[in-house]
DNA sequence: CCGAATTATTTGAAGGTCAAAACAACTGCC
DNA sequence: GGCAGTTGTTTTGACCTTCAAATAATTCGG
């Protein structure tokens, strides 16, 4: 009945089959996208979706950034940022030092190397996803931003509520 | 220039960023949910989210369904089902027999309490799913349900395109 | 200046992920 | 029947990810 899910006052489930079935596809867009870029870095580049995140965010840095700023960033754990970052200095594509005002802290910058490597690989990337969502026209593109912009909002608010 | 974009005729690398843009929206939204979901799963539950979402795909078939099918529903590789289903039948939530008319194959059911562990599940998670995106209305709802078929599609186009 | 609380990072354990190779069982052709 | 190719599953090895505990350095109140 309409005058359920307005007055609130039932205490049966409501059907939110709706908003299930959204979040499944959101899912799906964003695996299959995900998926389909992880594979083009793989083949084109070998390098990995995590590896060419991280220097995304550096690549908009020049002095670096510190360990923790990259963890928010990319909304992963510090413990993770802490093997990629290994990772990516043994390989020469990251320089990593520790803060003169504050010993906890590490710094890492793009190498040279690294940098150019980045620049590569982005300007391919950036291709992709316009093929990607090649379907998608101007209009569509500006209203799912709009619409995703609110979802996030949902997002935050409902997960800000949980968190106390 | 308007006429670059329309005639396609240019060399130069055209502007994608608005695409960009979206992918990474569309992204920060997913990942936002997903850890959420995530983190309430451990927190309530216990379970991790491949569990959680294996055992969704099985409640939807009684009778089972092959390996393959579960990890093409799924959309990850076969090898890392092997592994997921490995502890969840360890744990007691799935059967897995060997197929009578096809040895190679394996059939995996929810067993009778993993069934009703993940009904159990499942009501929460759907009214938590309801609560990330109660701020949209329905017809913020149908809209994006709407777009992200049209994106899921493209998408589908362009990784269909690259297969050859 | 000292100790407590805070902050930045690392480590370790458990699990999830993929690609590629190995294995096993089926199908079809001769 | 038997080999060749195909298909379903498992294994392997490298990487990614998280959480929680441990370390290390800073800050702050007294």
């Amino acid at each position: 009945m309409i005058l359920d899910s307005e007055t609130k006052a039932v205490e049966l489930p409501e059907d939110h089959g709706n908003e299930l079935r959204l979040w499944l596809r959101l899912l799906t867009c964003t695996t299959l996208i995900e998926g389909e870029v992880r594979s083009r870095l793989r083949e084109r580049f070998d390098v990995t979706l995590p590896r060419f995140d991280l220097m995304a965010q550096l690549d908009k840095v020049p002095d670096g950034m510190t360990l923790s700023d990259v963890s928010k960033r990319m909304m992963v754990s510090n413990g993770n940022v802490t093997g990629l970052v290994e990772r990516l200095v043994e390989s020469g594509h990251l320089d990593r030092r520790t803060s003169d005002s504050d010993r906890r802290v590490q710094v890492i910058r793009l190498t040279r190397i690294g940098r150019a490597e980045f620049r590569k690989m982005a300007a391919e990337h950036e291709a992709w996803i316009a093929d990607l969502f090649s379907e998608l026209g101007e209009k569509d593109v500006r209203e799912l931003m709009r619409l995703l912009a609110k979802t996030k909002a949902s997002a935050q608010k409902s997960a800000q509520a949980r968190a106390v």
